[in-house]
DNA sequence: GTAAACTCTATACCTAGTATAGAGTCAACA
DNA sequence: TGTTGACTCTATACTAGGTATAGAGTTTAC
């Protein structure tokens, strides 16, 4: 198939599948004589695992090392349970901040109310301190 | 003061005091003959209330507004409201998001364990569907 | 006088794409 | 056979919010 087929297929755009290309993530198995990339089937479901892992987050090169890892299925997978582990310390680590920072939203939304002036208002008060 | 000392009372690298004067986010008021940057009291005030702003998260365009809206200090502080609410629900989802990504990040890690293959791996099989 | 510390501009780089421009390719239809 | 439209190609620029140089000039202290 052709990239724009593989692109409805996956979900990817046409400029996202060139893009991993680029990165080296992915590559088209042929061309055409024309120079038209040509995919196969396995093609898609590479396509569709990396964009399963970037939906979980994981960045461009963790994506490639689990591709990696996946080219030697007698080694251990110990390597990819800490990627997924690290990542869950970091997305855990990242819903504590949001969640600090939307108190400090609320707690800054109290301090004010429309009908107010700016110099009166208790939002750019809090946001000079 | 010269942007050395603004940089370390304010807490921003250099580069970033130059790189907020270059988004016309903040200038320095004066040159020294050897063009050497100058600030004030006013000018560190005013990085600070930046860096504040984006410690909340807020946008380089948004703060540039809010800056402005101080200039206007008899007008309404609707807008400024209407910002932080608004951050607050972009907010307050995205850590919806985080949440349910954090739960697929569990499945994943309890549908494997060190110890195996990666032709065995569970996490891998759940990455392919 | 000179060495160290500081500052200047300009440019490139980062992530993960997205959005063009301008050219070439291919299939269908008249 | 010509041509129209859909598709694809490469190359380049842009996004946000900085960070990191290179190479030059300035200032300060000894």
């Amino acid at each position: 198939m052709k990239i724009g087929e593989l692109s409805k297929k996956s979900g990817c755009s046409i400029q996202t599948v060139r893009f991993y290309e680029k990165q080296h993530l992915f590559k088209a198995c042929n061309r055409t004589e024309g120079n038209y990339r040509i995919y196969d089937a396995s093609s898609l479901s590479t396509l569709r695992f990396i964009k399963q892992c970037r939906s979980l987050g994981l960045t461009i090169i963790e994506i490639k090392q689990l591709l990696d890892t996946k080219m030697n299925p007698d080694r251990s997978c110990t390597s990819v349970n800490n990627l997924i582990h690290q990542h869950m310390t970091d997305v855990t680590k990242r819903i504590e901040e949001l969640n600090e920072l939307k108190q400090t939203l609320t707690d800054m939304a109290l301090a004010c109310s429309d009908n107010r002036k700016v110099k009166e208002c208790g939002v750019l008060q809090m946001l000079e301190k």
